[in-house]
DNA sequence: CCTTATTGCGTTAATTTTACGCAAAGGTAT
DNA sequence: ATACCTTTGCGTAAAATTAACGCAATAAGG
């Protein structure tokens, strides 16, 4: 069974999709990674991926792979650059078209080969297999530029979250710190939180008002041409 | 010499690099395409691009697409997506990894296939080979995003210029008119131009104030981060 | 029970954006 | 040449947005 069917004229690469998984704990964004159990890099972490075949694009491979490793199938997924250095793999030649996907850590199940793969906070993510640390760096930028224009932050919190919440997404996400009070005024004037249950007239103010993303307002406000903006 | 050489155990897919070569004539933003000579999509006019080599990547690639057109080779070029659909060519699979490039008019040369070769303004771009269709849309609109980051506008004007060409240039690209004067205002303030040979005290007011882009001011300020916003 | 941290709701000052006025000077048409 | 229109440079004032921060109610912790 080692005959090699696939034969060409001129010689191509391989090509692979790469899939780096982000969530959220409520304080720092965290990426999933995956122990290397073969050379080359055995031992090392590196992000889910694999080979595309031939009947798929490389998005539905990257989803694929994430399926594999937490169980979800509707999470974002986005293509965000395609790494060719010549030797980037030491075996033969591989090009890797690079994804991020954005979970709800809540959601996650563990996925088919659980005992190697573990969620990691950004600081404490080790050196990695391969070109994945470039990958890992540009994957972090394009979500800073990302968060700017579309509300992807929501597809990190849960459904039902608090104000303080969100400000610690978008502090992580873009390392900064902002003003509570204004984040929040800012925030709620852009129109696409929903109050979940109005809390209780004479209840307790202390305990936070929980807020959910309002989708539909967002497809409004999108149609006009909005900005975020931090 | 139809041997079939380069023999694999799985399939592969071809991958291409293509290049969107952009221009600007002082009033709109063109684009360069190539007519086909060949089935499929023979007559049709699609982005110069080729097969990969095995020593190069994909942004080598596509940087010699550009100098077989134009002659350039310090343009600025930037990979922005990989299109994997399956059937986008008819012929077998190929992926390609699409760039843009933007170059200043009055440096290009005629490539090796002129006769092939024309600009088009974006309002009169034809219906296109493949899918390329849908990569000069994402082109432009990776163009639009990236000019809101990035002062990319000097790549495609003349090193000399006059604030009209400039904000000519921005309107084009984001399909929206400023105000002159609050345009002019604002990018002065940015401190990233710098004035050519101040006009002679009694000259004429009419003669337009000629500019050059100060890179070394905006190396200076993108340290510090900044935003262009527009 | 006292201290501290969190939440909600403001206000004010600083900054930025937007809209537009105006004069000098060069072109254009008659 | 003259009258008129356009382009350029330089402002200014109002409107909107952002940034900084005050404060009271109330949980939570010791």
């Amino acid at each position: 069974m080692s005959e090699q069917n696939y034969c060409y004229k001129y010689p191509h690469p391989s090509v692979t999709a790469d899939c780096v998984i982000f969530g959220f704990d409520g304080v720092s964004i965290k990426v999933l990674l995956i122990e290397r159990g073969v050379e080359p890099f055995k031992g090392k972490w590196a992000f889910p991926g694999g080979f595309m075949n031939m009947d798929e694009t490389a998005e539905e491979c990257a989803r694929r792979e994430l399926e594999e490793e937490t169980g979800l199938r509707d999470a974002s997924v986005e293509q965000f650059y395609t790494f060719s250095d010549v030797r980037r793999d030491p075996r033969e030649r591989v090009i890797t078209v690079a994804h991020y996907a954005l979970v709800k850590l809540s959601e996650v199940k563990g996925g088919d080969d659980a005992a190697s793969a573990r969620w990691f906070a950004m600081d404490e993510v080790p050196s990695l297999a391969f070109d994945h640390d470039r990958i890992l760096r540009m994957a972090l930028n394009r979500l800073k530029e990302r968060i700017c224009f579309e509300p992807i932050g929501f597809e990190l919190l849960p459904e039902v979250f608090t104000m303080t919440e969100l400000q610690n997404l978008y502090e992580a996400i873009l390392e900064v710190t902002f003003d509570r009070r204004n984040f929040y005024n800012k925030m709620l004037k852009l129109g696409i939180l929903m109050e979940t249950e109005p809390r209780p007239d004479g209840a307790a103010r202390r305990t936070p008002t929980k807020y959910r993303f309002n989708a539909e307002k967002y497809a409004e406000l999108k149609q006009k041409g909005f900005r975020l903006e931090f």
